[in-house]
DNA sequence: CGGCATCCGGAATGATACTG
DNA sequence: CAGTATCATTCCGGATGCCG
């Protein structure tokens, strides 16, 4: 592949880019990728009280989303109280590098964002 | 007793993740900040059209956020008819790999998460 | 404990018309 | 050409209540 520099993204169907970018573009996505990141597996009240903000419906949503995209396994254990333990699959491994680049780049230049925002 | 693998994420205003998962969450910036990755510069009307489906409306909406946070320059040219031209600052060449990262990530996966889905 | 169903307000986005 | 202004709409996300 030699020409990558043309993209097409007027096609969101079609577009990778703008595939991904409508999924990872909600509010809780990709910290849920990056918490589960940290951890081998997490309960959902364990995410929850990590996330801090988040509703419990917002987080059920944004869990079933990533579950749905093969990103994130869902392990129910059959007892009473039900415990349900989740964890990024091996494709969702493979996303988290280039979310913690992100991450950086965010850590690096945040302040100077915050000041260009205050002064307009 | 706090490790540096443990991020707080529950203070969203401190938290440089979520601050700038905030602004680039939203449908258009980071297809914007791509698609100007691609070129030094770049009309309004040429954004729009390599866009496709954005209105007008978002697209003015986008391009002062962008402003606004430091990662792309406006230039007005004093002449009838208008002509504005847009280009990465600094700052937003340096995200430019980052997201470029993300895009090679989406490119090389999408294909495997659209087949998760429709399994589902 | 770990959800789901429902309702609801506000924000995000879109469509259209108008302007310098 | 590059917007602004206004109105309409969609949809995100929070609150609440119920369930296995």
């Amino acid at each position: 592949m030699a020409e990558e520099k043309e993209i097409n993204y007027t096609e969101a169907e079609n577009c990778p880019v703008r595939n991904i970018l409508d999924r990872f573009g909600d509010k809780w996505s990709t910290l849920v990728i990056l918490i589960l990141g940290e951890q081998e597996t997490l309960r959902f009240n364990e995410l929850q009280k990590k996330i801090g903000t988040i509703s419990q419906k917002m987080l059920t949503v944004t869990l079933k989303k990533l579950e749905a995209d093969g990103l994130i396994s869902r392990k129910v254990y059959a007892q009473i109280p039900p415990k349900v333990e989740y964890k990024l699959t091996n494709l969702g491994l493979s996303l988290l590098p280039k979310l913690h680049s992100l991450v950086q780049w965010a850590n690096e230049n945040m302040e100077e964002i915050t000041q260009n925002r205050s002064v307009v």
